[in-house]
DNA sequence: TTGTAAGCGTTATCAC
DNA sequence: GTGATAACGCTTACAA
């Protein structure tokens, strides 16, 4: 394989000079500069990212640490950070965590190794055990989607306490009294603040003290286990909140499996909305997150960082729900 | 940051000593070793993969080229091949094309620059003007879902032909006389590879002259306006079959819009199963390909192409789809 | 405008 | 078992 000293020897320069041609730096005067893209045109030649980031420090690579890209929340949160990524001349390096922290900590350890010149985040755990890592490296981090404590990083997330507080607010305004709340592993801030907001809301419609909220994963297995403990409930609820989407299909599973009907019988809330590519005929009410520009914004923080030398405070973007009502949440109740 | 040689002095032995413990490469004492270990630990050590990959030529790196990651079959077979590269020490770059071969192009520059170990490639077109690009380099790549000429390389893909020619034997035993076949564009191997198998089997039922079959593109939207034109058809069709799913879902909806029931009112069948993750109500008859399996193999292929020193002849691995049949496809027609 | 020299951090090669 | 030396391919710093 080509290398610049191949180029330079062809050309009758220093490897310094095609190194400039190469990166369009410095001056070359225009008719040496034709000779050397001759030459890297006869020789093939392709520049070795490995050699250039070795020594100038910078690997044009960003690396997106998530949970499950499965998830179609996180595949267009994903396909936003590469869009962007790309745009800007990068790479970019895709881990999937399964939300466990050591398969987390295993990669993260990768990627410093491989220099990633960033890392775009969505911490397993909101107390991560790996905030160690990043001491004492330069490795810029940006969090998506979800606070963490003690990594200093900036913070790109969806507003979760607004989009459950408006869903619960929904949900009063029809008249419910008795709601089931389906949520993450508690430890997940997103999983959290999705109940803060959602028990604002139930507060303020003073119904509060009949609220069930039951922790689980944020799978679709989980939805369907939490849907069926909370009809055992007496009295059951009236609605449902699902605080994302692979709970909500659980859920709506389960109860079609009872023979319960969305909306007549029993009412649906659920966070993050399904690609509308996706989805046949449109059916969730949901507060849907905007995953894609999450990931813009991602990367947008993270270029900032990389590009500034002075060491600028840390910033923390929320981004607003929309509330999307449709059928499943149905009309007002009425209770006999 | 720590180097190498930070370590060995730190340790009172030389680099190359470090590099064995480091890599458990070559024969080190036992107490050198824990001396050497307890100094890694100390100074927080993290190798440089750079200077690894630059001096050993290999970057434990694999690198995915597909068309968009938000579709969900290749969301699944990219989660395949992240897991199968996991599993054996390699990190995954990923990048959207879009189905532009200029993308595509850029990309593949890109990933040569980065010394990727290899590429799995979905390619954008069947006769790839990228060909040229792998000509006289030693990066195996592996091409998945579909076939491409020119590139000399081990594929791995789902068999088109077959799950269409089923979906088609399917619609004929049903008793449909009028299908329209709604497809991607001509050029892309999966597109024409299920017109061949759906033709075949129209063939066989005898009512091949009445086929109606539009290109297209793999998205929703191209669904929605292929249905349209279907419609129009005099007289129009009983049965659609979809070629992937977005044009399936785009197809649905054009149906819907025009007040038209699936399946009492016309039936439909599709390629491409959507993940049950993400479907409340499975309702699509489709041929689902094994799209995890798909990458799992191929990152299998490369790997064991980058293991091997003799060049071993290129394979084929075709692997099959599963006939699902739900409710869109309906029962027996009956024609007045 | 071009070039020289050195070094980025590691490992291949050969020597002891 | 361990080490010296060079080399991987490029860019930084400085010189001319």
């Amino acid at each position: 394989m080509a290398t610049i000293i191949d180029l330079a020897t062809k050309a009758g320069v220093a490897p310094i000079t095609v190194s400039r041609v190469i990166n369009n730096s410095g001056y070359v005067r225009e008719d040496v500069r034709k000779r050397v893209q001759q030459a890297i045109e006869e020789l093939d030649y392709v520049p070795n990212a490995l050699a250039r980031g070795l020594r100038s420090k910078r690997t044009f690579t960003l690396s997106l640490v998530l949970t499950d890209i499965t998830n179609p929340f996180f595949t267009t949160m994903a396909r936003g950070v590469e869009d962007a990524a790309s745009a800007n001349g990068y790479m970019l390096l895709v881990c999937n965590t399964d939300e466990r922290e050591d398969k987390e900590r295993m990669y993260l350890r990768l990627l410093l190794q491989k220099r990633a010149d960033g890392i775009l985040l969505v911490p397993s755990r909101k107390r991560s055990g790996n905030a160690d890592l990043f001491r004492n490296r330069h490795t810029p981090v940006v969090i998506l989607d979800r606070r963490v404590e003690g990594i200093s990083a900036d913070v790109v997330r969806g507003d979760s306490v607004q989009g459950a507080y408006q869903l619960g607010v929904l949900l009063a305004g029809l008249g419910h009294k008795r709601v089931a709340m389906l949520t993450g592993p508690s430890g997940v801030s997103s999983s959290e603040d999705r109940e803060i907001g959602f028990r604002k809301a139930m507060k303020e419609a003073g119904i509060e003290s009949t609220l069930l909220v039951y922790n689980g994963n944020f799978v679709q297995e989980s939805g369907m286990e939490m849907t069926n403990k909370a009809l055992q409930a007496s009295p059951s609820p009236t609605a449902i909140f699902a605080a994302n989407n692979f709970i909500a299909i659980g859920a709506l599973k389960a109860l079609q499996a009872k023979g319960l009907r969305v909306p007549e019988d029993i009412a649906m809330v659920a966070f993050d909305d399904l690609p509308e590519s996706m989805v046949t005929f449109p059916f969730l009410t949901v507060a849907a997150q905007p995953a894609y520009d999450i990931g813009v914004q991602g990367v947008r923080l993270l270029l900032e960082r990389l590009e500034s030398e002075e060491p600028t405070s840390f910033r923390e973007v929320i981004l607003p729900n929309e509330l999307i009502v449709r059928k499943s949440s149905g009309g007002a109740v009425k209770y006999q």
